[in-house]
DNA sequence: GCACGATGTTGACGTCGTCCACATGGGGCA
DNA sequence: TGCCCCATGTGGACGACGTCAACATCGTGC
């Protein structure tokens, strides 16, 4: 975010917008104007002209740095998921107990969803499956990495890859279910507090855990990639 | 979606297209359309006026059966969550055991999910928050309520109303979750083959349902309501 | 010191959701 | 039996959007 002044080498410092004409960082601009969007409207409301209007600059300055609106789109999911895998390890270091460590972490990803919904979205949209190589790719990976590397710490997972491991996926989909459905207000009329629900919910959760230990998975664990 | 037949006593069968100009059954008409976009393109590329046109409607023609497009959309997630809830139906009366009956019901959720995945989106979209007390609200709390009556009479909830334990959301943020994830495609580059992993997270899932007694929530479990 | 390529601008096109005024015609009542 | 009303559908318009093509501006590298 604020490596925006730390310049590649080559291309010597770039000022504020020394002339009116030539932005400066364009680029980076939106993508903050875009985030700032998501804090307080819904995902499908961004709108390139709206962006471009806000950052000062005309409609089609935007297409030198997006191809198009799914690249924005998927640029800003990504800066979501670097957010994200941040608050995940910062969790992480909090906590010096792999189990509790996990436990802090699911929460913080459930905090993470519920004060930037939009963004939430977007980054779950199915604007990776345009954009999967991309950045929004890495960043999504490296999140699910650290998901797979704690709970790799956290349970014996019989050798198999923590990233393709069923516990893992099992942990990242529990999570994900309650971050989605409580966004989108289906424990609205369930509960009355529904952080409450959902704080039961992982307390159910570790409570079902110990046993976790994919034995089942040992046999067809794909060993390596 | 044949009750269309069906009159309410006071106003006569509605005969096929009388005249070109009044359509006959315009609502029932666009749905099916929107329900059959659906099948074949994204969730977000659904257009009032494609619509219309292919109905062989003008575009305002619209507006005098829905108020917006987002009742429109409403209109469809709601016929997706009662399409999910036959399903869920389906599974339970093919099989006997409690145990057995949840796990099919789960099975036939993911399946619906991976089968019409624009559809499936647009039900768990925001378009639930805009709409919740119309019928849209009325058939997700159908669907919730049948997984509820499931889960139920698969486990001990301590005579908490399944309907707010936390194992019912327990178990439908697990397959929401699952069911999301596949969707968006965040499998495809992890395993050769995404449906084995879920199945595996199933499994696993199963393997670790038996202690599934809400023991902690006896305590608060707020009666009735 | 100049030309060139990266960056922005202007204008236009087709599509969209939605508003307003108006057309149509079938069923309930006289 | 016939007429009128109102639910239903039409047509045209508006502003906003994503995107394309042609043109303007400027700072850097030779």
């Amino acid at each position: 975010m604020d490596d925006v002044n730390i310049v590649p080498a080559k291309r010597p410092r770039r000022p504020p917008p020394r002339s009116a004409y030539h932005h400066g960082n364009l680029r980076q601009a939106l993508i903050e104007a875009g985030l700032a969007h998501l804090e307080r409207n819904d995902a499908d409301t961004l709108s390139l002209r709206d962006l471009a209007r806000r950052t000062g600059v005309s409609a089609n300055a935007v297409y030198r740095h997006f191809e198009d609106k799914a690249a924005l789109q998927a640029a800003l999911a990504a800066e979501g998921f670097r957010r994200l895998l941040a608050e995940q390890k910062a969790a992480a270091e909090a906590h010096r107990s792999p189990r509790v460590t996990l436990l802090e972490a699911g929460r913080a990803y459930l905090r993470f969803a519920r004060s930037q919904p939009a963004l939430y979205r977007l980054m779950f949209g199915h604007y990776g499956a345009t954009h999967r190589q991309g950045e929004l790719g890495e960043a999504a990976v490296a999140s699910f990495g650290e998901l797979g590397r704690q709970v790799g710490a956290a349970f014996d997972l019989a050798d198999t890859d923590p990233r393709v491991a069923p516990s893992t996926v099992y942990v990242w989909a529990l999570v994900h279910g309650l971050s989605a459905l409580w966004i989108d207000g289906q424990f609205e009329d369930m509960a009355a507090d529904p952080a409450a629900l959902v704080e039961s919910v992982v307390q159910l959760a570790v409570a079902v855990a110990p046993p976790m230990v994919t034995t089942s998975s040992r046999k067809n664990a794909k060993r390596g990639r």
